[in-house]
DNA sequence: CGAGTTTGACCCGCGC
DNA sequence: GCGCGGGTCAAACTCG
């Protein structure tokens, strides 16, 4: 396990205004692929924003934010997958001559045994998607064993390969797993919109 | 009409 | 080597 260290990940929000991020401890749990254990959930009113880790925001919205967050908060998201991933993109002929729907050969996502961050935390919640500030398009979404029906999103900004996995545990399907891969490289746009006017103004008072 | 979603097929890694 | 399961692709579809 080598470097297995907690990392924090660009802040979503629950609702489409202000982010409240990173959500309450209690609500975020290691996630592991042996054992789940929820926490028993805390009142929605025990939200308490006092407890928040300091977080630079600047830098997390400017885009540079693959550092961690000073907080002495027990951990909130865990790095889960230390073995993979890097992406390697392989121009890859179909084999032989069968060929998929569509007839063309296809780029081909190679997945190596590297690292390519990956952080989960899990949420108690009716809504499947936390609003993350992030623009997501859905490109894929099946049935596996442990999880109903996963689905799989990837940053719609041309330049970010960022991609997360939203899927309800089977066992309780009130629990939301959410899996982060890779780092966003653009800043966050809607908190962008949300806190460049206030910025600005901070800024301008500052020189007073 | 463009952006996003759905969904069946395909690819590949891993365990046996 | 084979089969299974998870992840991805891409055509078709939907929606604003």
């Amino acid at each position: 396990m080598e470097g297995h260290q907690e990392q924090y990940y660009p802040p979503p929000s629950t609702s489409s205004s202000l982010p409240l991020w990173p959500p309450h401890p209690s609500y975020l749990f290691p996630s592991s692929s042996t054992s789940m254990n929820p926490p028993p959930l805390p009142e929605p009113h025990h939200q308490q924003q006092a407890q928040l880790p300091d977080i630079d925001w600047i830098s997390l919205l400017s885009g540079h934010h693959d550092h961690q967050i000073n907080t002495n908060e027990p951990a909130a998201m865990v790095e889960v997958n230390n073995k993979e991933n890097n992406v390697i993109e392989a121009a890859q002929e179909e084999k032989g001559s069968n060929k998929r729907k569509g007839g063309e050969g296809r780029k081909i996502s190679v997945m190596k045994k590297a690292s390519r961050p990956r952080f989960a935390f899990q949420t108690r919640s009716a809504d499947d998607i936390l609003d993350d500030g992030y623009r997501w398009r859905k490109y894929g979404q099946k049935a596996v064993k442990n999880s109903l029906y996963p689905s799989y999103y990837r940053c719609t900004h041309h330049t970010c390969s960022v991609k997360k996995q939203v899927q309800r545990l089977s066992k309780d399907t009130s629990i939301v797993v959410t899996t982060y891969e890779g780092v966003h490289n653009h800043p966050c746009e809607k908190l962008m919109e949300t806190l460049t006017p206030l910025l600005k103004q901070m800024q301008f008072l500052s020189r007073f």
